[in-house]
DNA sequence: TTGTGAACGTA
DNA sequence: CGTACGTTCACAAT
């Protein structure tokens, strides 16, 4: 009810919001378990929840169309006929949105032949004379017509859907110079693109007002063609029934026979129970109560529908014997989880399907324990790594590893942000799992112990499980729980790094910036924070007027590519000490985190995170080792930093050359890519002589960088822009060189296209291993979303397929030296590569072992190449 | 104190 | 307008 006291009837066009909200929300944050699109729905639901809040409405009812076909497209076929197909990952969300509405009790219309917008203007029409105030909501123009004192459109703004803008007559006036009646006519002579109906050229919204009002109708001026001068006066003369035409198709109808009257739309509480299936359905949590709050619901049926809040059962305490009993009383799979203090374990909790258990670490706990421990009985354990690696602190080696829902939630939802047991309680259980708040002292909520968390953890693997195609639980078996204890002794062993080594290269970096960044100052006569780039951009760009080039979100760029540009067009002694400056402070940054990483054990202990990428291969942090500089001669000097540690020979690198392009020959079975492989010959050289129609032996250098250039490209879904930028040359010459590179190869570039098609078909992307990628955005309407999933998608199964060799190639080089009693570990993985710190007397062993295993991962029909090195530090090993 | 963007290190 | 990551700093918002 409004201030006037009059009832307020709200009536919504359906179709035309959600389509908006489609295309504004990311597919990917809204699609469910069973891979249901719900980005339209869930846009649409709350922006008609936040609209019903503020607009309080006592009637309501929201239209649809029916489908493209319309009393407008039985007299003018074209009409709307240049709009795409709107997709099906759309059109599949509209019937589940109405199904919505109907259990929130809102009237839903359609007809037959007639667009909603027609029912729309017939309901505000009708409500306006039995005396409503209406509001329109609509995100196509043409319900302007509609709005009077009466009725107010509320108009979805560019910024989208939740920002509505009001149009009331005075609004109109003020947008359009003219009333909201005439607005059909400015229509009718500018045309409407969206809707196919071409108007009269060279005509916009100014001349068509202008017109309108210097004749008062569309009518007067039709009739006073002739009079206007110009050639905007011959085009309207020409296209006089264009113009007639879409003022009658833009005329909504006033007059729409409906089932219902504007006082039938009384709003009514919402059907608890229905509104509570299909969000569930849907995966709505957060629009649950939203719901409830905006249209009303009966406090009793919202209780009644609520499912009974799940408690996690009190576990039992036990002693270390009874413990042991517990354990060997059961039967099937036990869930465990270990908290921790400190890095050790502080209390154990188990959980099968009907009881929980727990008790306090200690050595009679682990005494009793570790016959089961360390033998096969299958465990369930969530984000095992960490737990497995506590147990080994503890003295205890765990065995029976069977299952780790956090791995297999990652492995169905790789680009999920928060993998962790409380997300996927949330997810996959809908519930929520107790944490205490760890900003309050004494918090209100007691978070979950370690037995409940063991017994939300074997609920969860449950339901994951369900869920996980048999080639995924395959690459959870067969490959991320063995790399899963692999790296868990890599990390426990650490990489020995000097101090010494380090702190006095970071005090010679440390004196040469300061000294780079003086004469800076002096070039510039001021001083200024080099590392700012704000400040940086006033220097260059104002001061010293170079030429703005690559625009950022905020100003110009000055990265390395833009200063060294600029150095080429407009050398300036300011940039190379800028420069000088940023590489000297990069490296001094990146030794002084990895010094301050050093452990009292003169080690560094990275964490790998298994569940950080979404193409399968592994990350590092805390810190990063992924990322050690090894690009030019000075940066060298850190890795040398990283040596073999007390008691042990030597270090060893390994690394696979070309592995991806090895994989591409492999998938793609491109004949001439196969033979460069087994050919011996030196990849590039072998490439280059085909693309450029040469001897192998006459392949300049200048070739061999723009084929590799090329190559690797590939991989990523290069394009010839990418390609020119890259090799500075021009976009035809570097579109010259990808033809004549298809030419040769053309069997990769119909991989490329067939994987990304498939991948479009099946909705992900596979390894050769079964590792899934889901793609949503392949389906995209929006090109820019979609062309980068299809980027993506070319790379994921290479790059992923390429994670996998390593990954097999490292537990198995793990397990072998454990199985054969050898010192010698592994202690890192570079994605391609891996460092072994060999034992002494163990050399030969070892580097037996790592190249076989390297080498006999995968059968491809190529060769996989393993390079070793061997030295004291990890410069002189890897060269 | 926290979040974001630019920049830059690796494969 | 080339994929996949993590870290640092400056700066703005809080």
């Amino acid at each position: 009810m409004t201030d006037s006291g009059k009832p307020t009837l709200l009536v919504v066009d359906g179709h035309s919001l959600a389509y908006r909200a489609f295309f504004a929300l990311p597919v990917d944050n809204f699609t469910t378990k069973d891979g249901q699109h719900t980005n339209g729905i869930y846009g649409f639901l709350s922006m008609f929840v936040n609209l019903v809040t503020a607009e309080k409405p006592t009637h309501l009812a929201v239209a649809f169309d029916t489908s493209r076909h319309s009393f407008r497209t039985d007299v003018y076929p074209e009409y709307k006929a240049t709009r795409s197909e709107s997709p099906s990952e759309f059109k599949g969300q509209i019937p589940l949105l109405q199904e919505c509405l109907q259990a929130m009790n809102v009237t839903v219309l359609t007809k037959e032949g007639i667009e909603a917008d027609d029912i729309l203007a017939t309901l505000a029409t009708q409500g306006a004379e039995q005396g409503f105030d209406v509001l329109v909501c609509s995100g196509d123009r043409d319900t302007i017509q509609l709005v009077t004192d009466d009725v107010t459109l509320l108009y979805p703004s560019v910024q989208g859907v939740s920002q509505l803008k009001r149009y009331t007559p005075d609004a109109v006036v003020e947008k359009y110079g003219l009333p909201p009646a005439n607005y059909p006519d400015i229509a009718a002579l500018v045309g409407e693109t969206s809707d196919n109906l071409p108007g009269v050229p060279k005509v916009g919204e100014k001349t068509a007002v202008k017109w309108l009002t210097q004749w008062g109708t569309l009518d007067a001026l039709i009739e006073n063609a002739e009079k206007i001068t110009g050639v905007v006066g011959g085009n309207l003369r020409e296209h006089l029934d264009d113009v007639r035409r879409n003022r009658s198709l833009n005329a909504l109808l006033r007059d729409v026979e409906l089932p219902v009257t504007p006082g039938d739309l009384a709003v009514q509480p919402v059907d608890a129970q229905a509104v509570r299936d299909i969000f569930a359905r849907l995966e709505f949590k957060t629009l649950l109560p939203r719901v409830f709050d905006a249209i009303g619901a009966d406090a009793e049926a919202v209780a009644a529908s609520a499912p009974p809040a799940v408690v996690a059962p009190t576990p039992t305490e036990l002693d270390a014997p009874a413990l042991a009993a517990w354990v060997a009383g059961s039967a099937g799979e036990i869930a465990l989880t270990l908290t921790t203090v400190g890095g050790l374990p502080a209390r154990i909790g188990l959980a099968t399907a009907d009881a929980v258990a727990e008790a306090t670490w200690s050595d009679a706990v682990a005494a009793a324990l570790t016959e089961w421990l360390t033998g096969t009985a299958p465990k369930v354990i969530a984000d095992a790594k960490s737990q497995v690696k506590a147990l080994r602190r503890a003295g205890v080696r765990l065995g029976g590893l069977a299952f780790d829902p956090v791995l297999a939630g990652w492995l169905l939802r790789p680009s999920f942000p928060d993998k962790g047991l409380a997300d996927l309680v949330d997810r996959y259980l809908d519930e929520k799992l107790p944490e205490a708040d760890p900003t309050q002292l004494v918090p209100e909520t007691e978070g979950a112990t370690a037995g409940q968390l063991s017994w939300y953890c074997l609920r969860v693997a449950e339901a994951v499980r369900d869920e996980l195609p048999d080639s995924v639980a395959t690459v959870l078996s067969d490959i991320e729980l063995p790399t899963l204890e692999a790296l868990a002794d890599m990390e426990l062993a650490g990489v020995a790094v000097s101090h010494e080594k380090l702190s006095s290269f970071s005090a010679e970096l440390g004196a040469r910036s300061e000294a780079v960044a003086q004469l800076a100052y002096a070039e510039i006569g001021r001083e200024v924070n080099l590392g700012s780039p704000k400040q940086l951009q006033e220097v260059l760009f104002e001061q010293l007027e170079l030429p703005k080039t690559r625009k950022t979100k905020t100003g110009y760029s000055t990265d390395a590519a833009v200063l060294a540009d600029l150095q080429e067009t407009n050398p300036h002694p300011f940039l190379d000490l800028l420069l000088q400056h940023r590489e000297a402070t990069k490296l001094r940054q990146i030794i002084e985190s990895l010094d301050a990483a050093i452990g009292p054990d003169a080690r560094v202990h990275t964490t790998y995170v298994q569940t950080g990428s979404q193409t399968g291969r592994l990350s590092s942090t805390d810190p990063n080792l992924q990322n050690i500089p090894i690009r030019n001669e000075e940066s060298r000097r850190i890795r040398a930093a990283f040596e073999v540690g007390d008691g042990f020979e030597t270090l060893l690198t390994a690394d696979y050359s070309q592995i991806e392009m090895r994989i591409m020959a492999h998938l793609s079975g491109d004949v001439g890519l196969v033979e460069a492989f087994n050919s011996g010959e030196d990849l590039h050289r072998f490439v280059g002589a085909r693309v450029f129609g040469v001897e192998p032996a006459d392949v300049t250098p200048a070739m061999r960088t723009k084929v590799k250039a090329m190559s690797y490209g590939l991989v990523y879904g290069l394009s010839a822009f990418g390609l020119s930028k890259q090799l500075r040359i021009e976009q035809a010459e570097a579109k010259r060189l990808m033809t004549e590179y298809f030419a040769r190869f053309g069997a990769v570039r119909d991989y490329l296209r067939s994987s990304v098609e498939q991948a479009r078909i099946d909705g992900y992307t596979e390894t050769i291993f079964g590792r899934r990628r889901p793609f949503p955005d392949l389906a995209s309407p929006n090109r820019v979303l979609r062309e980068n999933a299809e980027r993506a998608a070319l790379n994921a199964p290479i790059q992923g397929s390429a994670a996998d060799i390593m990954k097999i190639a490292l537990f198995r080089i793990h397990d072998e030296l454990r199985a054969n009693d050898l010192a010698s570990r592994v202690l890192l993985q570079i994605h391609d590569e891996l460092v072994v710190e060999i034992a002494p007397g163990e050399w030969d062993e070892v580097e037996r072992i790592v190249h076989d295993r390297m080498g006999d991962a995968a059968e491809l029909t190529v060769p996989l190449d393993v390079q070793i090195g061997r030295g004291a530090n990890w410069d002189i090993a890897g060269h």
